[in-house]
Order: C-alpha cells, then sequence, then structure tokens
DNA sequence: ACCTGAACACCGTTCAAGT
DNA sequence: ACCTGAACACCGTTCAAGT
C-alpha cells in the first residue's frame, strides 16, 4: 500500500488529528477507527499510540481541533462596547455553529468528552470574558454557562425527531393509531414546516430553532442581569 | 450455569428490556452486551434476536421503558387549572427528572435514539397538551418543545466539567498555565461552589443549575405567550 | 416457533520484537 | 525513539442446524 517513493512526513500528534477530521468528514464518525485512520496516514494502527494515549484521547484531541477552528473564526470578531454583550455573544455563538455545520458529526464527539483541551479552554474564556463584559456577576456567569450549555458551542442535540415521525418514516395506520394515543402531538406535527433539510445539524434542529431557543436564553439572562444588585 | 430445576420463564420483549434496564443500573451501560443480556437471562445471545431486532432496536425499547416509568411517575400529578400551566410543567418536568436520577446512563440512551417509542409520545402529548392548556399557538408549542430539548426529559447533557477542571484532576501547575491563558475562566472556577456529588446526572448538573435554565426557558416562554395575538 | 453453537467480520489494545 | 506484526479479549451479527 505504501508507496516507498513517496517522501515520508513525519508522524506528528498535529497530523495525526488533522487527518482524523478530514476522515471524519470524509467517511462519517463510525468509520473513524484506530486501522482506518492508521490506514489513511501510510502507518500502522500501533504507531498512533505514540501521539495519542488511546482512542478516547483522539477524540479529545478531534474536538479540539474543532475547537481550534471555532477560536479562529470567533478572533476576527470586533470587541464590543459593553452595552452590547448581547449581541456580540449571539454573533459569537452562531459563528461557532458555522463551524459545527461544517462538521456534523462534531456535536456527538463534544458530548462525550470530559477533557477540556486548550482550544476549548481559549473558547470559552472569551466567551466568560464576554459575559463579565457585560457586568455580569460571577455567580452569573456560571449560571449561565450551564443554561447555555451546549449552544455555547453553536450546537443543540436533538432527541427524537419529531419531523421526521410525522414524515416519510411514519405510515399511516402508524399515524392513524397515533392520532387517539396522542392527539396533541399529531396536532402540533401537522402544523409543523422546517426548513429543507442539509442545513442542519442532526434532523430537525435547523437554524431557526437554534436561535428561537437561543435568544430565549439571552434574554432571560440580561433580564436577570439587570436585577443584580450593584449592575 | 442454567439451572434446570428453575421454571424456565418465557423469553418476552418485556422480559429483555426489563432486564437490560436492571443490568444497566447494576453494570453500567457500557457493560449491557447482547452477551452479557443473554447470559444474566440464562440464554443464548442469539436468543435476543427473536424480541429485538438489534442492538439499536434493543436501545430504543429500554429507552421507552424509562420513558414509561416516567409516564407513571407524571400520571399522578394533578390536573392543573390553565392560568397554572407554567408550574405544571416545571413540576412534570422535575418529577422526569428524578426518574433519570434512579438511571444515570438514560441520558446518554435517550441522546442516541432517533425513534419515538410508544411511551415516549405519551409522556410528549402529555407535555404538548400543558403547553396548549396554557394558550400557547401550536407554533410556539414548537418552538418551546425545541428550545427545551432534553430538559423537558429531565435532564441536561453537559459537555465539560469546569468544576472537575479546578478540582482534583488539575495539577497546580496546570492550573497557573491556565490563568495566564484563561484568565476569565479561572477567576469563574475560584468562585464556584458545587453540591456534593452523587445526586447529579454527569458531573456538573446539579439541581440548582437544571432549574436555573429550566425556569429561564420557562419564564421566556411565558413571556412570549403573553406575545402571542389572540392570547 | 423458538433456541443453539460455531463462525465471521470487525473493534481497541497488549506485547515482544525489530530498526 | 519510533514503528511493526502477531496476538488477545472483546464486540454485533450471520448462518445452518437443532428441537
Amino acid at each position: 500500500m505504501t508507496d516507498p517513493t513517496t517522501p515520508r512526513t513525519t508522524l506528528t500528534r498535529a497530523r495525526v488529528l488533522g487527518t482524523a477530521v478530514a476522515l471524519a468528514d470524509r467517511e462519517g464518525i463510525d468509520r473513524l477507527t484506530m486501522r482506518s485512520l492508521a490506514a489513511e496516514l501510510g502507518v500502522e494502527a500501533m504507531s498512533l499510540y505514540h501521539h495519542v494515549a488511546n482512542k478516547e484521547d483522539l477524540l479529545d484531541g478531534v474536538a479540539d481541533a474543532i475547537a481550534g477552528e471555532m477560536q479562529v473564526a470567533v478572533a476576527d470578531l470586533p470587541a464590543p462596547a459593553p452595552s452590547e454583550w448581547k449581541a456580540a455573544l449571539r454573533r459569537r455563538i452562531l459563528t461557532a455553529r458555522e463551524v459545527m455545520l461544517r462538521h456534523p458529526w462534531a456535536p456527538g464527539v463534544f458530548e462525550s468528552r470530559t477533557g477540556f483541551g486548550p482550544q476549548i479552554v481559549r473558547y470559552t474564556d472569551g466567551f466568560v470574558g464576554l459575559l463579565r463584559l457585560g457586568g455580569l456577576s460571577h455567580d452569573l456567569v456560571h449560571h449561565a454557562m450551564h443554561a447555555l450549555g451546549s449552544r455555547a458551542y453553536g450546537f443543540t442535540q436533538e432527541l427524537f425527531d419529531p419531523a421526521g415521525s410525522g414524515d416519510a418514516d411514519a405510515s399511516p395506520e402508524m399515524l392513524a393509531q397515533m392520532a387517539t394515543e396522542a392527539p396533541h402531538l399529531v396536532e402540533m406535527l401537522a402544523h409543523i414546516a422546517h426548513d429543507p433539510p442539509g442545513a442542519t445539524l442532526g434532523r430537525c434542529d435547523d437554524q431557526s430553532e437554534f436561535e428561537f431557543g437561543l435568544d430565549l436564553l439571552l434574554d432571560g439572562l440580561e433580564r436577570r442581569a439587570a436585577r443584580e444588585p450593584g449592575a
């Protein structure tokens, strides 16, 4: 398989992670295995273990590489005035979301991480900085981070796909049975009109739904901030 | 292994799913394999395939079994007056959360599902019914479902653990390095005091954080509902 | 109809050995 | 120090065969 005339680039952690991201983009996250990644790099599986501790560490690195992309995208945004913290935060999150939309598998990897990589730390620090600029107390900033959760990184993990249930998957008799058992749900599904698929992360997580939930949270935070003593 | 004197209970889907839940509770979701589940039932792995299509179907069934527990817990709640929809919804969600807290692995399984099982449908229908009772339009109900996301089912999937970073895992030199690279984040971490672990889903998702985010969203929805034409 | 045992096509990872 | 090949201990799942 390996062409001996090709000048053999040395394996580095950065090259391993970069190739892993490219492979996940091209083949999907399920096809990213130690063996397939090694083959992509023209190397044996065990060689990877000199640059990543194990698969968990590989995925930690992959998540951090994505966070690095977000950090780059976000670095271009202008520094806001304190009064514009909310708009700036919104802008920042939607910019991060653009990066996520380029890597549809990335939300799943982010959700499964426990470690805080250096790029994730940098992105998050800028995030906290903006909230502090807006005058929010440390306590409120902390609450805000939990309340926003994955939305701070530009995605939400959808649970089920209500549109999918009303779509092609659901047979007529299934819908009829649902109508008696779940009248409210069926009635709501009949009222749903979704964006065309493709521009989405997950199945029903389209841009307008993401922004609706985000604005609900940001408006609430702004209100809480205004109510804080000393603000 | 199998004691021939024991009257052999027939294998049913319900018994397979119930045993799967018990096994996940006892050993963790990673230890729930087709082989281990079969052994627990005193049967060969392949016998399971007569009651579940494959492992995905098994996990769909497991998620729906948990939703069934939620449905039972929630059925006891009194029917509210229309004006009390928000308090009733809050109560319902926190009741669902109690079920989730009994099965710490369940959030991960819920997140990975795509199908809508019958018990999940029933729980969700009751949820939609409460929002409709409150006078919200179908459109707003739909937005609300997306905005709440997993919170409607009583959990949030935490991304990283900021407390863990400031806790035992972080070495002093790591914190010192972080202080220069992420001053806002480090300063915030210094102000955090968390509930004792054990009563949590995930690592930093304690009850008060869950309720803070939930109230932010419910308050926002109430405000949007009051602003709707014809409400 | 229901259950079995062996086998297949994968995983991540260890280990001892090469250069 | 870096990379290799074989092997280990698992997976989910197929298949043909039993009762």
